[in-house]
DNA sequence: CACAAAAATGATAATGGATATCAATTTAAA
DNA sequence: TTTAAATTGATATCCATTATCATTTTTGTG
């Protein structure tokens, strides 16, 4: 909580940006979120704290947020523009149902090793991986 | 080919729906493209066959394609809708290069095999997957 | 503390991809 | 051939996201 503060003010700073309330509204309530956040979730959330604050301002935050590396766009969700946290997060993958949507993380150890494998393979420098499962979960298949 | 064709029109069929040349036209391009396809570039290729042929069928036909399983939403390319093959493609990965945006695809039996493992730890039935490697390729790093 | 310059904000207009609508056309089947 | 149903293309509409802009807030300087 206290480090992604710091690390959005450093950036702020950095960028010759300012660190504001509305700024700091934003960053706690996407912390607060576990998982993947739609914009819209987001947005109804900050309300409750500060309706002063406008969907415009939410999306630029958010940008920001991925641009510190402390967000990234989240790819489960597609009609609308999702993100999770990156910075203190463990790496994990995705399984999902497709019946009912639940989505759970998963991390294995082995996927880590293979890809470094695959990289070298095709020549690449690795960055990072996204691996998603899916299948139909034990609540469904009742 | 052939039998992407005998799959629309038994497909078809059975929804009462009908085979008609936008359709064949429609399918016949999207087949003629290897990897992953914008609907801009399908929809500018397919207009070079048929002029006449406008945007909303297209989106509509794909929407059938995805429906009999013979595309899917490709989820590489975010802002704009895109599709790849789903029959008679042997499953792929894909590594990405996060500079030049190149995408190679790979196979690695072992991936398939923990996804095997993961799903039974968290018991879900499986069904499929999506492994997506970012790095930077050798033209790249140069 | 006051003041000027730069940045941020919220409201809203604009954009653009995807879908819905609808009159005209095509198709299938009787 | 005739009729009902489906399809088409043009275009209006929808809606998420971005751009614009006047106003407000913040920062830093004297």
């Amino acid at each position: 909580m206290f480090d992604e503060i710091e690390i959005l003010k450093s950036f702020l700073r950095e960028s010759k940006l300012r660190f504001t309330p509305q700024r700091q509204t934003i960053l706690e309530v996407f912390l607060s979120h576990e998982g993947h956040v739609e914009v819209e979730d987001l947005f109804l959330n900050i309300q409750k704290i500060d309706p002063s604050i406008g969907i415009a301002t939410v999306y630029r935050t958010m940008n920001l947020l991925v641009e510190c590396g402390l967000a990234r766009d989240s790819v489960l969700l597609k009609g609308q523009q999702s993100f999770e946290k990156l910075y203190h997060q463990s790496h994990h993958d995705h399984l999902i149902c497709t019946q009912c949507e639940k989505i759970v993380e998963f991390e294995h150890p082995l996927i880590e090793k293979y890809q470094l494998e695959i990289c070298h393979t095709y020549g690449f420098t690795l960055n990072h991986h996204k691996m998603e499962i899916y299948g139909i979960c034990l609540d469904c298949q009742k």
